[in-house]
RNA sequence: GCGGACGUGGCGAAACGGCAGACGCGCUGGAUUUAGGUUCCAGUACCAUUGGUGUGAGAGUUCAAGUCUCUCCGUCCGCACCA
């Protein structure tokens, strides 16, 4: 090591000297190695948007330091990074600059990529994925195809936002106040065809296998469970007065049904278009519901409005006739588009009851102590049926039975199980992603493209006129022979949704430059699973929840052989500024280059660690990065200053502060260890370094050096295990100071340090003495004191009997090393 | 609207039902310095004199609650075509 540690802390020259050692020594490149444990450290991919924000950066620190840390532990350890390559603000750019989307996106990626070096982050950059290069989506076109075959995927008609000015489909995001963001035209929707994969296929073991997720934080598991929705209820048929139409709902409240009185349907359903051919108002009413957002946010926030359709409905049971309402709540898309209403029972449909002044029929009565005015507000809680004929007096779970036995023997319905989770509709009518591998012929139908013409390639020399994707006006990508019978046939223009490249690129990172099949057997059955997987809470539910989706997939087309594929997940918290996100259009970014150019990649990463814990957001503060640089300063100034001597350890020379010393810096690597480990939090790992530096600091200015001696080998153990510890967040410095503290070989090979338990060992304790639960003394006792003796200590103490004095003592509570509380009265 | 989380000093936070505020920032005072900066030392929740009060608000469970339960308020994340 060239580099003089005699002298200031200039980070440029660790970081570069650390770097290029890596660098020559290959030091992250991994391969299988069966004699050793892996570990598959993986953090979410960034999508190229052409600079690193604090957001990745928080993101990457973290998996460095979890992959670093278990690198030390012995493990073979996996840490990989691609790029999200395909998405919209390709072909914003692309429109805006006028640069094709790939030039665009190839040069963010090299930009980016040297700003990920420099920060130091210990990646196998030979396993590099773009998901816009066709050696990786031809992968995903040829398993589309597999689903294909085996009937997994399908075709239907679903609704897309329509800009009528720019002739375009819009995303949600780009529909503002239901107007397209460019043009400003009223958006529409449109019905077009588009390819969907049957998740819901798989909806009870993505459910079930929840419970194998333990590594995964409740909140997410929990969101999952709620967004797939699982809910048993019965379907039953309504039969249309005067007409032999039939509409089915479906309710998970049987045992409100004698309590419909009305019914509501979608706008688009088959009974109310009918309707509306003789009944202008309605044809109207329907007519506005087109220009509503698609998003399920705005649909829910919409003020409830309906129109009566004329149309009356045969209550099932009663026989009445209940009135058909076209209700701009409920969806056709979702169930069967109609939905029995119970304005009593549920609250929706009694806020639509109230607004047009339908009737309001209460069936269920409070069971217990409960309350309810009906003339207030719906009682939607589970009770006892009243008012339901033979039903009166059963309680739900009664009902449910009787009432889903009936309907069966009357063939007019059955119990059914729904979810709430939709098939996943994979098509995008945009030009930046993977082009869909169908080939639709006019005799054939949809035909997929066969396996030896695989890659369908993206032309990425195309021009942007504003209106379009331009592969869908491109007659040489469209115009083809059909596979199966020869024929002319036309291209499927769409591409996949880009979840779709996401959803399996953990996998593709074992065998990134495979090129004989999507995945390589051996490679994968090492290194899968992925033990640790980080990334934004934003992708809680979609993102996770379709690659476990498609996980299974691979697994039921034998390519991996596991249920689920990311064991344990940390879903890191948003980086803020001033207590809002960090975004271009707040013009409140912090720059991570110029940052780095001032600090170093140590600081900021240090900074990144220490301000707070990974799952919470992060409040930027400029004076807290000053304070990361003082930290390090520090460091390098005290380790830079002290002479490693080769002096052994000895126990039994040791005086009283060296053992002290020697308590603190074993306690330290036991609390780092467990907080690396276990609980996964990085600040307070550091906070007790700095607190070890502390103890340390003080000691070497108080005692006098012994050359030769304990005292020499005491601050040695002590700087050693700062070093180790720190090495994970802070890799550049560490390399450095290790070789200073006269250690051969470096940093990241050394083994991640044990603690002794003799060390720990602590003759006096202070236990805290509580009357009625209020502290009022701390008592110094020995270690391991008995119950007795604690009490004792405590009833002679003059604090403690001032205030039990003249009171009746009820209870004494004895937690040994720790508390005693005295409950008098 | 629905689902999920969070709310503690001037600020970022710590406290894994058992001594609220570790650690850091900032601030105040002191030392070093021609000065500024750096570095080092001491102090720093609030109110008051022994002591009292404090973890968004209110209730509850417990010997003991920032932590568990419920209600409310506020903020953030997601809501299926942003990634």
């Amino acid at each position: 090591m060239s580099l003089s540690i005699s002298e200031d802390y200039t980070p440029k020259e660790v970081e570069t000297a650390a770097q290029d050692y890596w660098r020559e020594h290959g030091s992250f490149k991994v391969e299988v190695n069966l004699a050793k444990p892996k570990f598959y450290c993986l953090s979410m991919f960034p999508y190229p948007s052409g600079r690193l924000h604090m957001g990745h950066v928080r993101n990457y620190t973290i998996g460095d330091v979890i992959s670093r840390f278990q690198r030390m532990r012995g493990f073979n350890v996996l840490q990989p990074m691609g790029w999200d390559a395909f998405g919209l603000p390709a072909e914003n750019a692309a429109m805006k600059h006028n640069v094709p989307p790939a030039q665009w996106t190839y040069e963010n990626i090299a930009y980016m990529r040297k700003q990920l070096q420099q920060l130091g982050y210990a990646y196998d950059w030979d396993r590099e994925i773009a998901t816009c290069h066709p050696d990786y989506y031809r992968w995903e076109q040829w398993f589309f195809c597999r689903l294909f075959e085996k009937g997994l995927v399908y075709k239907k008609d679903a609704e897309v936002n329509w800009d009528p000015i720019d002739q375009t489909v819009l995303a949600n995001e780009q529909v503002i106040d239901g107007r397209g963001w460019r043009s400003g035209a009223l958006v529409e929707r449109r019905k077009i065809p588009q390819w969907f994969i049957k998740i819901t296929d798989y909806a009870d073991e993505l459910l079930r296998d929840l419970d194998k997720l333990d590594g995964w934080p409740e909140r997410v598991r929990v969101m999952q469970q709620n967004w797939i929705g699982r809910s048993e209820g019965l379907e039953f048929e309504f039969k249309v007065a005067g007409s032999k139409d039939i509409f089915t709902v479906y309710t998970t409240r049987p045992d409100t049904i004698m309590g419909v009185t009305y019914c509501a349907i979608a706008a688009q359903h088959p009974l109310a278009l009918q309707a509306a051919t003789s009944n202008p108002a309605l044809a109207a009413f329907i007519k506005r519901q087109d220009n509503i957002k698609l998003a399920e946010a705005d649909m829910a926030t919409l003020e409830k409005e309906g129109m009566d359709t004329g149309i009356k409905a045969i209550h099932p049971l009663t026989g009445e006739l209940v009135p058909v309402w076209v209700a701009n709540f409920v969806l056709m898309s979702y169930g069967s588009g109609a939905v029995m209403s119970v304005p009593a029972h549920d609250q929706r449909d009694y806020e639509f009851a109230q607004k047009y002044k339908l009737a309001i029929k209460q069936v269920i009565m409070p069971g217990g102590h409960q309350n309810c005015d009906i003339k207030k507000a719906a009682f939607v809680d589970k009770g006892l049926l009243i008012d339901s004929g033979i039903y009166t007096g059963l309680n739900f779970k009664q009902a449910f039975e009787q009432l889903t036995t009936y309907f069966l023997t009357q063939g007019t319905g059955r119990k059914t199980v729904n979810f709430r989770l939709r098939d996943w509709g994979v098509s995008r009518q945009r030009y930046w992603g993977t082009p869909i591998p169908i080939i639709n012929c006019n005799s054939c139908g949809a035909v997929r493209v066969p396996d030896a013409d695989l890659p369908v390639i993206l032309p990425v020399d195309v021009e942007f006129d504003g209106s379009g994707s331009p592969i869908k006006k491109m007659d040489s990508f469209i115009n083809c022979i059909c596979p199966s019978c020869g024929g002319k046939a036309e291209r499927e223009t769409d591409t996949f949704d880009t979840f779709m490249e996401s959803s399996w690129y953990y996998t593709r990172f074992t065998c990134a430059r495979y090129a004989e099949g999507m995945l390589n057997k051996k490679e994968v059955s090492y290194w899968l699973d992925v033990d640790q997987y980080i990334g934004g809470i934003e992708h809680a539910i979609l993102h996770l929840l379709y690659s476990r989706f498609f996980h299974k997939l691979l697994r039921d087309e034998g390519l991996v052989t596991t249920d689920e594929p990311f064991k344990r997940l940390l879903t890191q918290g948003m980086v803020l500024k001033d207590g809002t996100k960090m975004s271009k259009s707040q013009g409140n970014t912090v720059d991570p280059e110029g940052l780095i150019a001032q600090y170093g990649a140590d600081t900021v990463r240090m900074y990144m660690m220490f301000t707070s814990p990974p799952d919470q957001s992060l409040e930027w503060s400029d004076s807290g990065v000053e304070g990361a640089y003082r930290f390090l300063k520090r460091l390098w100034k005290i380790i830079g200053s002290f002479s490693p001597a080769p002096a052994p350890l000895v126990l039994a020379q040791l005086n009283e502060v060296q053992k002290e010393l020697r308590l603190k810096t074993h306690s330290t690597i036991k609390k780092v260890s467990d907080d690396y480990e276990r609980r996964q939090v990085f600040n307070t790992a550091i906070a007790a370094v700095m607190e070890l530096y502390n103890d340390l600091s003080k000691y070497c200015t108080t005692q006098i050096v012994q050359d030769g001696g304990q005292h020499q080998a005491v601050v040695q153990e002590a700087m050693e295990a700062m070093v180790l510890l720190l090495a994970p967040i802070v890799p550049h410095m560490c390399h450095v100071l290790w070789h200073h503290l006269g250690k051969q070989g470096a940093v990241i090979d050394a083994a991640w340090p044990g603690y002794d338990e003799s060390a720990l060992v602590q003759n006096k304790v202070s236990i805290a003495a509580q009357v009625n639960g209020k502290l009022r003394t701390v008592l110094e006792l020995a270690a391991g004191s008995s119950k007795e003796s604690i009490e004792a200590a405590a009833f002679s103490n003059e604090t403690i009997l001032k205030f039990t004095n003249g009171f009746t003592v009820r209870k004494v509570i004895v937690v040994p090393d720790r508390l005693i509380n005295i409950v008098v009265s």
